[in-house]
DNA sequence: AACGGGGTTTCACAATGCGAAACATAGGCC
DNA sequence: GGCCTATGTTTCGCATTGTGAAACCCCGTT
């Protein structure tokens, strides 16, 4: 994590970034994934930049609101990305039409729910509806999780072109827990495996304990362009139950499918606040 | 919205942003902002830059996921920004706190709800439940309105130091409705109201035909660090109802305020992605 | 075929961003 | 208190980096 702005910069003769919003993009990241809060001799370190130019960055990251200082003097993630996140949410009208039928499946199957999107280098969760139940797991919104690991990543892998598949297992498939397949020739039978059934299911892969179903949706034109999914603790996830909860969550992903092709707008509409508005209509 | 690096850069000697990171933030409020998606050739003459840094700049950020290109060439915000939100959201503790509560007002009154934080300019949306009903207001996470404007906007105002309540009022209140408060002293005299009512009422002050209530949520403090509103169509906010849905909102603030106290941690726990847990307890 | 409008690339110039080092401030330790 | 180290902040001269006019390609239209 070294060099960030030099390295990157002379990658290839016509490519050329601009370096220094390239820098300030990568103490950025470095603000999401590390820790929660930094401070410009730490974020100096950790880029091999000088102090004054992780300051007259961060001044300009902080100008924008995409860092706060707190009373500390240290600095964290501003407001500015939760905001532009709001506009990102909107574009994805899977969302507000997936809602109701989210809910739904959170009632019958008593499991927490989760509508997730491909993404660059994974897949992103859109939305999440929480199990009723006292122990339950707990997605979150935003989220990235790996192309490899967990029952919506693979599901979302199995539809993607061939290309960027063996490009995914090209780049190395990381273990998160004991049982995150990473071998490749296990891997293309999962995914065979997956679009064959239809579903995906997936045990403590991603995260210890934790069992999850996930099912595609598809736009008019049969692309995958989400999917839901439900996740529980493994030990819910019975053989007895395995393919009732299977049902129900192939039943979700195919209502919320034929939703979509109810409104085929795409797009955006001048988007509006916060405006009154009617339930979808439901399909039975 | 011309020369937006120039003219900045030089506001002040000492002030030193770093343009060309500035210039690439304002790109990202323009795609926030305006249309959704925009050319290279759009942001050139909205900006007042050439296409050729115009250009560099977006390349930036798409190497970064901020901006991606859609099939017909044109550029929209990515899913980064919903990345970081994730991490933004997660660090307000109030949202996994407040969340049942939440739901119980939404049931109890049959309005939406909304959980509500203090920002850079004016207050943001950090979780929302909508109404079961059929009709309803619908909130957005992540979307920021004015202090001015609202009932979630004038309470947070309300508890918000002096210097930075008369710094609003300096700036404008510039009218969204017909019902808008734009004078400065209704403003301050609704303010005084709402800080010995402990609770704000409007109807249609930032969208025609809503009326929200909203009640302060405190922490250990005694600050106000967050608020719980209803909205609704304003019909539904008789004279009658009127008190009972006060006397509802309020008392979940009060719980939420009190379960704050029970886990005094804020700040970041390592943060495990989808963890196994359970229910706060309920306080009665 | 010529045109207009997009996105992309080139290139020489100098403004812009750079980083070492100095400065300021805060806290810990004896 | 006074020393110390570690942090955030500012200065300043140099040259790297970012700039923008113009040329280039690639469409779709006239």
């Amino acid at each position: 994590m070294r060099n960030i702005g030099r390295a990157q910069a002379k990658r290839s003769s016509a490519w050329h970034l601009v370096q220094s919003v390239d820098r300030a993009l990568s103490l950025l990241d470095l603000l999401g994934n590390g820790n929660a809060s930094w401070g410009i001799s730490e974020f100096s370190r950790a880029t091999g930049l000088s102090k004054a130019v992780v300051f007259r960055l961060v001044r300009t990251l902080e100008r924008h609101g995409y860092v706060m200082q707190s009373e500390d003097r240290r600095y964290t993630l501003g407001t500015k990305p939760l905001e532009l996140a709001s506009v990102v949410l909107h574009r994805f009208d899977v969302r507000q039409i997936a809602r109701s039928t989210m809910l739904d499946l959170a009632e019958r199957t008593g499991e927490s729910v989760v509508l997730t999107a491909p993404s660059r280098d994974g897949v992103i969760c859109l939305d999440t509806v929480d199990s009723p139940q006292q122990i339950r797991v707990s997605f979150r919104l935003g989220r990235v999780t790996p192309w490899h690991a967990g029952a919506a990543g693979k599901l979302h892998m199995a539809f993607q072109p061939e290309p960027l598949i063996q490009q995914v297992i090209a780049r190395g498939l990381p273990r998160h827990t004991a049982r995150t397949v990473t071998s490749k020739s296990r891997l293309l039978r999962d995914l065979a495996r997956i679009r064959r059934d239809g579903y995906a299911f997936t045990v403590g892969e991603f995260d210890d304990g934790v069992a999850a179903i996930s099912a595609a949706i598809v736009d008019s034109r049969k692309e995958v362009i989400a999917a839901v999914s439900i996740g529980g603790p493994a030990q819910r996830f019975s053989d007895e139950r395995l393919q009732g909860l299977v049902k129900e969550v192939q039943q979700a992903a195919g209502k919320i499918s034929l939703l979509l092709l109810g409104s085929p707008s795409t797009g955006g509409p001048p988007m509006s606040e916060a405006r009154v508005l009617q339930n979808p209509r439901e399909v039975r």
